[in-house]
RNA sequence: GCUCCGAUAGUGUAGUCCGGCCAAGCAUACCGGCCUUUCAAGCCGGCGACCCGGGUCCAAAUCCCGGUCGGAGCACCA
């Protein structure tokens, strides 16, 4: 190697500049991790999302071991039911391998069981109190009359309230902790409450639900997790779970949480989301106005780019703006070298090329890939040809300007008049795209929902996926429908 | 208000735990040049940062104290 490099050193300079983040080791790795993703079945994932998955399967595939995914369907008025499949196909998309998937309502036996063990051990405690009630004697680091009492009476409570004997908002379930802990939402925090929906999967069978913080607790012990990476959030949570740890003699993992990213732009939230699909203001979950990675797919950004996008941002506590500039930067180095030009004239305006001879074009499909092929098209003599309204608004009468590997033309005062093919000014004047009279219509839908008509040359029929119009941007093309999707 | 976090160029980060190799690295953006029949890509060069104030120390981006600014959480969401 020295050798090679002494040989070229132009090789060493190069070695520099391709310096990649890594993400640091993890704190008390011996042998394998076992780690989780642990999302509520709301809705698909969406960007925010995908850094959770990259972060934990990178660490899974740095140290070998088991990546579960965990649903976590606690909440059953919070559900949809399409999340349950729409999840898996995201991290399968992105490239997260899971190894296991856990669904968290089928496990209910097993938080009643861990919360009977803690009601044993004077740990938990079942409270009667009205809702307000129990929060004001909180805030006063005062006990709630049903804390002290014995295992036995709040055993028999636990087994009511989980067969049903009691409605919704009239008991809970409540782990002990430190009354006087300064944070008000620490001191003894609820763990289980009643809820009278329908589950879309378990549907009537449970009446008690565990909160997430005990079932959390719960399935990262049993599922033996070594680390654990969520976000900034989770700060007060992960002090939370630590008392069920601490009262089970259980081990706890490695936590790391790092900062919250504000995304610009997008839209994210599941709830708007889910809103808008229902009065129709979006077409679906891949609406292209939102930030979804069913909506980011189709647009044709690739899962490799999430990747080295958050393992670029690594997993500091800091609050971070999420760049787009970035983003898009990353992935336009993956697509590019397979984009395919074409040429796009939004708002078409037609002319006619007076006084020329027979006319060919012919421009390579990439010009730094000239295995790619080229399109060629003949056009006869005085052809009509589009060129976008936006630059021909903008030529003064007189100009000379090129139609982009066609011929330079004259705008003359009705139109434009065949120059010459010249090709010694290209420097200097303006080049611009066209597309031959037999064009298609096309559409472009941008992702701030704006819609741009125009007409695309003949041969992008040829051409699917990702591709580069020039001048205008990169367009994840369906010739099918004649649509595009602008990606960037 | 209370509790807990954090602060490196326009943006995203490396370095901070174990002070010196950091007159601070990388990416992106921007500026200039080359190349190019795209306002794309590529190549070369440049601009640009350790929040403020004290302290400890031979030495501080790194440790300590105070301030400022920003963020998260605050109880039957996950």
């Amino acid at each position: 190697m020295e050798e090679a490099v002494s040989l070229l050193p132009e090789l060493a300079i190069k070695e520099k500049h391709v310096q990649e983040h890594r993400l640091p080791d993890l704190a008390d790795v011996t042998g394998e991790v076992r780690m989780r993703l642990a999302p509520s079945p709301s809705g698909p994932l969406h960007v925010g999302h995908s850094r959770m998955a990259i972060l934990n399967d990178e660490y899974v595939r740095r140290y070998g071991g088991k990546l579960y995914l965990r649903i976590e369907d606690t909440n059953p008025s919070n559900i949809d039911l399409d999340a349950y499949h729409l999840i898996p196909e995201d991290l399968e998309w992105l490239g997260v391998k899971v190894h296991e998937i856990v669904v968290q309502s089928k496990r209910m036996n097993i938080y009643y069981n861990e919360a009977k063990k803690l009601i044993e051990r004077g740990s938990m405690y079942i409270c009667e109190c009205q809702q307000s009630d129990f929060k004001n004697l909180k805030l006063q680091s005062k006990a709630c009359p049903h804390r002290e009492r014995s295992p036995e009476t709040n055993m028999a409570a636990f087994e009511k309230m989980i067969s049903g004997g009691y409605s919704k908002g009239t008991v809970s379930a409540v782990v002990k902790t430190d009354l006087n802990h300064p944070n008000p939402s620490i001191r003894d925090w609820i763990a289980f409450r009643v809820k009278e929906e329908t589950h879309p999967l378990t549907g009537k069978t449970y009446f008690a639900y565990p909160m997430m913080n005990f079932s959390v607790a719960v399935d990262d012990h049993y599922l033996d997790l070594t680390h654990v990476i969520r976000g900034k959030d989770h700060l007060n949570n992960t002090e939370k779970q630590s008392y069920i740890f601490h009262y089970m003699g259980w081990k706890k993992p490695h936590y790391y949480h790092y900062g919250l990213v504000h995304i610009p732009g997008t839209i994210l939230k599941t709830s708007i989301i889910k809103k808008g699909i229902r009065d129709g203001t979006y077409s679906g979950w891949s609406d292209i106005r939102l930030g979804t990675l069913l909506t980011m797919k189709r647009r044709g950004y690739r899962p490799e780019t999430f990747r080295k996008y958050w393992v670029g941002s690594g997993m500091r506590e800091i609050d971070s703006e999420f760049s787009w500039e970035i983003f898009n930067s990353i992935n336009r180095e993956i697509i590019d070298p397979d984009a395919r030009r074409l040429w796009f004239v939004p708002n078409p305006t037609r002319l006619k090329i007076q006084g020329s001879s027979e006319l060919k074009s012919s421009a390579p499909f990439h010009p730094g890939n000239p295995s790619l092929g080229e399109r060629t098209y003949s056009l006869g003599s005085e052809p009509e040809i589009f060129i976008p309204e936006k630059d021909w608004l903008s030529i003064r009468e007189n100009e000379r300007f090129r139609l982009k590997d066609l011929c330079n033309v004259i705008r003359t005062p009705t139109g434009i008049r065949y120059a010459d093919n010249s090709h010694e000014d290209l420097k200097k004047i303006r080049i611009v795209q066209w597309t031959p009279s037999d064009s298609s219509d096309f559409i472009v839908e941008k992702p701030d929902g704006s819609i741009d008509r125009g007409k695309i040359e003949p041969l992008f029929s040829k051409v699917k996926g990702v591709s580069q119009f020039e001048r205008y941007g990169y367009v994840n093309i369906d010739p099918e429908k004649r649509v595009g999707y602008y990606l960037h």
